[in-house]
This record gives structure tokens, C-alpha cells and sequence, in this order.
DNA sequence: CTGAAAGCGCTTACAG
DNA sequence: CTGAAAGCGCTTACAG
């Protein structure tokens, strides 16, 4: 910046000054600014920049790592950050609950972001925590649609219905990883459905999102074990469950029906296509930040207004039950 | 700071101090040092340290936004990074190589960050660009295996040979987007050893790396086309023109076999199983940031000596053409 | 082993 | 409209 001072022949000031607002200096100066700034090719150094302001434009987006990655979820968010004016730092942390709590803290006071999004589950930050504001999306969603439902229950409970009034009876639940919040609630509410409606569960297996899981749980299970319906945790978990039902000669939906999670893209093509829950992963990234943004104003939290409800889409992967 | 200074009653510079090294102060002050900082939960501001020091310890990987996430060599990037003691920020840039291109003049000389990986393609940094290094993945992979070979070439060839082996003579090639130096080189290695091996291509659609791309492609072709061998950007492609052949009344291999590309999980599991290219991911990001470790030191870049090959995976969507 | 001082590159009142 | 000065919170020679 010197050197841009020194070219245009002006102080150093009156070039911070053109930075921030190119009409607060005279239309001559302005001039030598520009050709200066331009043939230095100059960029400002960021950090010092925040270090004066205490702002950086910048929001961090902190998730579990893992293959697990929210790439919908997230490319929502970063739009919707950047229609805002920031740019979005994504974190993913290994570990559980409490090492993310532990990096937010840290990065909460590390004034490198002006706001935390935490789209993994965390454990609920320390009163005294302080720092920049914090938004828990998966939380938050547990809180959503009615007071103190939790996040999916509608849909497991809607799940379970249609595969009860389709006339299945026996059920089993693939789970996913159960340190996510999202994958507690449908397993607790896919075990209250089973129970409320007097119906059958062989048990809940599973609790990794993945195929190969999936394939295990309906392999192990006893020949003779009557089960007809399968409630997946996700799309993926479902795919194997299908192919593992297929290795022991159960054809679906003929033998076997079986529900996903996600409408992922390619369930719509797999044979045979999966019957699952369309999420409305754009908007959870959408209104995190906005959310944030609120929290960073200090205005009251927004209203989730844009938001899908979840729904249950009906494909060849379930029927009723053979009989 | 200030206030843990005064807690432990010593200068801040003291306090600073035995925040680098804990024992280049004398026990007794680490004490009161260690009990100030414990009962203020005190954080540093990492902004002004890196503001002191010219180093962050962040690196970028700078990506193209979109629903391309790759998870698996992002995950892989960040945990290498993570133990060299580097945190990574991920930066989804809209827009194509340009936008990227300038993002990174940008990033590279804010002080944000000590080095960047760009793994979507970018155009060549301009000479005077300045700055922290900068590594690029795509061009990179590009030159690997043989000097001057294209990256996925070998693959492409021995998937072509593979297919030709079993007897089919008239393809399909559903690509990938064009934005993507690996997309580009893939169709073009087709397009050549199509020519060489004196077989027939009926062209080449796609361009999206989408299932519906792929369906679309094998609905669009006219009756009658001959296309036994189709030769897919990806395994989602791959999925959509499985299921497109099917909504054709073809059978997959039986009538037309399809190739995919990345070993995704879920392709192992679906009927038909996908024959498909494992690539290593892991090590691509390994490799990338090793690369950028080197550079940031000022070392020669190292030999990735780590990475497999890519290996074809011969699975069930692949067999001799209808006789 | 410890403290006072300088300085990283900016922005922003404050004078002029 | 412009410049000199202070200061953001750290680290690091430099004295002591």
C-alpha cells in the first residue's frame, strides 16, 4: 500500500480511503490512485485489514469429516453467504461432538470468522463460551416443523404408515450413525411408530450410512425372520440393503420393500428406483446462514419461510407384501 | 491478553512468550501463567498473531462450486494437512476457471492463508502473480503417470481395448462436463483410440456428469443405431444410462454394456453392478498437498510416490455384445 | 529469565 | 478533500 501511496503520489491514508469508498477522494486523485493501484496490480493484505476493523467477511461452516459430506447442504450456504458479502470457510473436524465444540470455541475467538455455522451435531457451548455467533443447524432442525417434534419424525411415522396400510407387518430398521442427532430421532421414532400401530420390529442394525452396511444387516438376518419391510437410514444404506436382499434370492419389491432417505439423484435411476424422502437440503443450507447473519445483526432469528416440508416419494422399490 | 498478564502479574510479553514455549519461562511464572489462562479460557487471536508472524497456518483448497463435490480427495487433503499442522479451508468459487483464477490472485496475497490448492482446472497464474504458492491438482494429474500423458488416457484406452476384446465394435461415449481438463482428456483418448483400434463411434453426448445427462443420451439415440459399448463419464452417468437402456427395452449387459468411472460405493451395489475405473482420490489429495507442503518450504516437489494406479473393476454391466 | 519497545498493514477519528 | 497519528493484538529482537 505504500508503494501504491508513494506511485500516486499521495499518502497512504488517501489510498485506504479510495479502497473504501472510491468517491470519497477528488476525481483527480482518484485518478492517480487508480493507475497506481492498477499497475502494481495491488491487493490488500486481508488479514491486517480484519485486524484493524475486527470483521472479516468470513463465515465458517464446521462439520464432522468423513465420506458423509453435505455438498447440497453446503454449495446452498456458500451462495447464500456470498449474496451476503462473505466468503465461507468450510471445516471439517475429526472427531466427535465434543472436539467440533472444542475447535468452535477456539476458532469463535480466533477472529478469523465473523460467524460459526455447525451443520454436525454439537455439545451444547459453554455459557461463558463468548466470541462471534454460533448457529446449530442440526439442532435447530430437531426444534422445526411442529413445537418440540423432532427433525424427520413426520416422515419416519408417514414411512412406516404407508408400509403398514400397504399391509406389512415384520419391519427392520437400517440405522445411520448414531453420534448424528438426525439418525437418533428416526430410529426412536421408527421404534415408537412400530410400537404405537402394534406392528413387528426384527430390530434395528446398521449405524454407519453406508451400503456395505446395509448389505450386512439383511444378510445376517435368520432365514425365516418375516420380515417385509425395510426402513433405511439414507439412499445409499438402501441401495445395499436392495443388493442384499437380492444375494439371498428376496426379490423387491416382490419379497422385500424397502424405503431410502435423501432422494439422491441416483436412486431415481438405480432398478429398481428407490422410494425415499426428498429433503430440502438447499434450504437447511439456506436458512443456516441466514440464521447466522440474523445472530451477526443482532436481529431476531428469521423465520424459516422458504423451507420445503419433507416429502415421501413413492417409487418400485415398495409394494405390499407378498402374501 | 492483557488481562491474563495481569491475572498472572506478568508482562503480556512474558505471557506470549509461554504461549510458544511453555518452558522458556521460569516454572514458577508458568504457574501463575498456566492458572490465568485456564481461569479466563483465554483464546489468542489467531488474526493478529498471523498478522505478527506472516504465516496462518491455513491453507485453501479452491474448488468449483457445484453439486461435483469431491468429497473422498477433499477429505484425505484436509487430514494430510492436519497433521503437518495446517488447517484447510475449502473455497467453492462460482463460476469457471476464470472466476477461480482470480479468487486465488486475491487469496494468495491476503495473507489469509499459506499456500493454495486448486483442484477444479484454472487458467495459469499470470508471471507476476506474487504471493503464497500455489499448486494446481487437475493440470498436475494431467502429466502424471507417462510424461505427456493425459490423465485417465491409459484408462480410457484399456477400457475401450476391454470392450473391443469382448467383440463390440460400435460405441458410445457420454461425457463429462467440458469445463474439466479430465473430462476433455477422457473424451478425446476415445475419440483416438476409437480411430486407431478401426472401430466405430456413434458419437459423443452428455456433458454433465449427471444420471439424467446419461439417460438422456441413450433415449435420444435413433433405433437401430448398432451402440452395444457405452463408455460413461462417471458412475452416476453411468446409472442413468443403465436405467435409459432399460426404459428402452434393452438389457444391461445382455444388449448394451456400460462403463463407469470412480468406484463409487454405491456402485458395487446396484443391479447391475457397475464395471468401473477405482481411482485413487485419497491419494490425489495426499499428493496435492504434499506438493504445496513442499512448496510453502521451499523444497523440490515431491515424488508421488504414495498413489496407485487406476485399476479397472470388471463388474456385471459389462459382457460380450448380443450376437 | 523477564520487560519495554517496535512493528506487522491496515482503518478511522481528528485536524487542517 | 487530505495527511499525521493512533491503535487493532500479537511476536520478537534487544536490553537488562
Amino acid at each position: 500500500m505504500h508503494e501504491v501511496a508513494r506511485l500516486a503520489g499521495v499518502s497512504h491514508t488517501t489510498v485506504s480511503r479510495y479502497l473504501q469508498d472510491h468517491d470519497s477522494v477528488k476525481p483527480k486523485t482518484r485518478v492517480k490512485v487508480e493507475f497506481a493501484v492498477k499497475t502494481l496490480d495491488y491487493r490488500p493484505n486481508l488479514v491486517a485489514r480484519s485486524m484493524r476493523t475486527r470483521r472479516t467477511n468470513r463465515l465458517a461452516i464446521v462439520l464432522a469429516a468423513g465420506s458423509h459430506f453435505p455438498g447440497r447442504q453446503l454449495a446452498a450456504a456458500s451462495g447464500t453467504a456470498h449474496q451476503a458479502g462473505y466468503q465461507v470457510d468450510v471445516v471439517s473436524v475429526e472427531g466427535g461432538p465434543r472436539a467440533r465444540s472444542a475447535r468452535i470455541d477456539d476458532l469463535a475467538r480466533s477472529g478469523q470468522v465473523d460467524g460459526i455455522l455447525a451443520i454436525s451435531s454439537i455439545i451444547s457451548r459453554s455459557k461463558s463460551a463468548g466470541g462471534v455467533p454460533v448457529v446449530e443447524s442440526e439442532n435447530y432442525d430437531e426444534k422445526l416443523h411442529v413445537l418440540g417434534e423432532l427433525a424427520g419424525a413426520a416422515e419416519v411415522r408417514e414411512i412406516v404408515e404407508y408400509l403398514a396400510g400397504l399391509g406389512h407387518e415384520t419391519f427392520l430398521h437400517v440405522a445411520g450413525d448414531q453420534t448424528f442427532a438426525s439418525a437418533r430421532n428416526r430410529k426412536s421414532v421408527y421404534l415408537a411408530t412400530i410400537e404405537r400401530l402394534g406392528l413387528r420390529s426384527v430390530g434395528v442394525l446398521g449405524g454407519e450410512w453406508s451400503a456395505q452396511c446395509g448389505f450386512d444387516a439383511i444378510t445376517s438376518l435368520p432365514e425365516g425372520c418375516g420380515v417385509t419391510a425395510v426402513v433405511a437410514a439414507n439412499d445409499v444404506v438402501a441401495t445395499g440393503v436392495v443388493r442384499g436382499a437380492l444375494s439371498r434370492g428376496w426379490r423387491v419389491p416382490d419379497d422385500l420393500s424397502v424405503f431410502g432417505w435423501d432422494d439422491e439423484e441416483i436412486a431415481r435411476f438405480t432398478t429398481p428406483s428407490l422410494s425415499t424422502v426428498a429433503v430440502d437440503r438447499e434450504g437447511q443450507g439456506r436458512d443456516g446462514i441466514h440464521r447466522l447473519l440474523a445472530a451477526i445483526n443482532g436481529e431476531p432469528a428469521p423465520q424459516p419461510v422458504t423451507r420445503k416440508v419433507n416429502q415421501l416419494i413413492f417409487r418400485e422399490s415398495t409394494a405390499p407384501p407378498p402374501s
